[in-house]
DNA sequence: CCAGCGCCTGGAAACGTTTACCCGAACTCC
DNA sequence: GGAGTTCGGGTAAACGTTTCCAGGCGCTGG
């Protein structure tokens, strides 16, 4: 026993007294007569015989491993995403390794370039921000990729995206119909994709219920609680009397600041999250907020990988049963995207797909529009 | 290219007109005479080779992944821990697999015995439970593992765990200090050995202070928000002034509670919760919370773990800067434990190691004293 | 009864490394 | 100048599987 003492299929063969080959074929389920069958499972479950993953790796040239990449594991919406994916992860029989990119785009890029060691049949990654040198590592991929987040038009890699033009335009339509006149937005960093769109949405929204744009409610800043606060501070002097922030952070941190102000949630100021995570449930008062779906662009993104990886059945089968399942329709949505992959490099390789989680509102008590109303008791 | 035309140390050898043991020396840092070492750089450059590791796993005997399993990923306490967890070993040069037991004991069991696969160096395991089942699982386990949780003694596993005892005490001492007379508890469910020594810290305390112990003052629940809000109604006929809640979940549900009744924080009540989570300062008002190390005990756990596979050094060699540097005492710390592992299979096997992570009070808004104070304003 | 056809089985190659072993050349030291 | 030493590099085995290929045997059908 010259590695660890663990049986291996060599022991089992001679235990047995057949072929290494028998062997495999029991173990894998192949015809085998009666009695070789028997004696091969006998000596296996003897021995306590366990497959080495690796070796079968190396064979079988995949790892039936999958690799998600995020920014930061800290963030609620990411939290959510790794539970969905562990989940249909492991139900389909594969593991699940964590990387944490820590938002530094350079490491980004690394984990595109390791997919080169085989250690894993595939990624989702969910970029910071969309660079040429991030395209060019995209579609030079070892192995399938699916992004979460927006991609420009016309690079071959499957995405899912959240749809916060039409998730800020919700807030804003819902403040309007809740009686709200002067609507603050505290966004992110507005130089990403989603913190334009958000603005985009926002200011539609805005002249669609015939809202004047005024820049004085708007404020950039960094995501976080401190910040949030601290922008809701800024806005103050303007005089809204509501305010969409683009994550439940930001939001729980404008509450903070208006809380500790003396004013009252929703009485004096109505406030309306984003991501619906863990935490709009949790703040006080409840948040209303505007869940982009992060469980499900998880979800969707592990199906779409699963189903690069395992020729043409696995993912897409079930009806996702569950509360998102409205949401099956959100496919082919929004932008006029989704071109055919360029007849370029592999010429049969299935065509690129994007789906788009549409955006749904959770109302609570932090946009009652009376005083206490039957959302306010908790929830 | 049978495989996916991906260079392999071979391509390399033949470009370089060396053999592939030259290839693999230089690769490896190992001496070679300096046009052989130039040749084969060029040549792996060229080619853009990455080695494959995979096979490099089934040579070596390991794979520098490590396993951390927890019972649901959701969880704000774990996920403190994968994060810490995540940056040690990432930085040491391991991935990290995430495995999700989904607090079934059967699946942590799986587990274990999946360590025979060689598909991770090593486990770190925080389990719901131990039975005996566990018990035996960890003693034969095929790999090093180390536990985040309290281990009965004499069992040879390394194991990390918080001091919740003394985590109960300091809530309860602090809200005696602040003037609370009448100190509720919303425990969780009393049969895990938290449980247990959280309920133990909390009557010692009392006692401690001269304060009697009222049954009515003390639920058990579930954990989570709604079983935290349920639980104060219940409770609060029994006129508390104060509540101390076994994690912050269950403390922010309390408190939506208390302020759906138009109760005051801290005013009124005083809330304090336990973990001192993200949640913590999310919360409203900002909760005062028993911080229990997470992440510590998640660094203290991967650093065990290391330690046992890289021979002896790695970890426990930094100074670990930060605000925990307080705890490196913790070792050694509580209960009469610890003692030599039973001198049973092994014979050199490293005496097995337990961590105490020290708690440490973190005040915030909800217990101040008086009406509005510093901490109020927020933090 | 014999040819032929399947089903099982075993041998051996292959996946991509690392590494033990050995051999040749160059160098050093008497 | 020859022997001993050192260094570098090549050959091949090994890690534990899966799978291709052939061969053997038993059966069926003519």
């Amino acid at each position: 026993m010259p590695n660890g003492g663990q049986p291996t299929i060599v022991s089992i063969a001679e235990r047995a007294g057949v072929s290494i080959a028998s062997v495999s074929r029991v173990l894998n389920g192949q015809g085998a007569r009666r009695d070789t069958t028997e004696r091969v499972r006998r000596a296996a479950a003897e021995l306590g015989y366990v497959p080495n993953a690796v070796a079968r790796s190396l064979k079988g040239g995949r790892t039936r491993q999958l690799t998600f990449a995020v920014p930061d594991i800290g963030n609620p919406v990411y939290v959510a995403m790794v539970r969905a994916i562990q989940a249909v992860a492991k139900a389909a029989g594969y593991r699940l390794l964590l990387h944490s990119t820590d938002a530094v785009a350079e490491d980004e890029l690394a984990v595109l370039r390791s997919l080169r060691d085989r250690t894993s049949d595939g990624l989702i990654l969910v970029p910071i921000r969309i660079t040429e040198a991030h395209i060019e590592a995209l579609v030079e991929a070892a192995r399938p990729v699916v992004v979460i987040g927006s991609l420009p038009p016309g690079v071959p890699v499957d995405s899912v995206r959240a749809d916060s033009v039409a998730g800020a335009a919700l807030a804003v339509r819902h403040l309007h119909a809740t009686g709200r006149r002067r609507i603050a937005f505290v966004n992110g960093p507005s130089d990403t994709v989603p913190g334009h769109n958000r603005e985009r949405g926002y200011r539609s929204a805005l002249a669609e219920c015939g809202l004047p744009h005024d820049p004085e409610l708007v404020a950039h800043t960094d995501f976080g609680v401190d910040a949030g606060a601290r922008a809701m501070e800024r806005l103050l002097p303007a005089g809204p009397d509501a305010v969409f922030c683009a994550n439940d952070q930001l939001a729980l941190g404008a509450s903070h600041a208006l809380l500790g102000r003396g004013l009252r949630i929703p009485e004096d100021l109505a406030v309306v999250g984003m991501d619906d995570s863990e935490l709009a449930k949790l703040g006080w008062p409840p948040l209303t907020s505007v869940d982009l779906g992060s469980s499900e662009r998880g979800r969707r993104a592990v199906e779409l990988l699963l189903d690069r990886l395992e020729g043409h059945r696995a993912a897409s089968v079930e009806p996702h049963a569950g509360p998102e399942a409205e949401t099956e329709a959100g496919e082919a949505a929004g932008a006029p995207e989704a071109p055919r992959a360029p007849a370029g490099a592999g010429a049969e390789r299935a065509p690129t797909r994007t789906s788009t989680a549409r955006p749904r509102l959770v109302v609570r008590a932090s946009t009652a529009p009376t005083g206490a109303t039957e959302a306010m008791r908790f929830a």
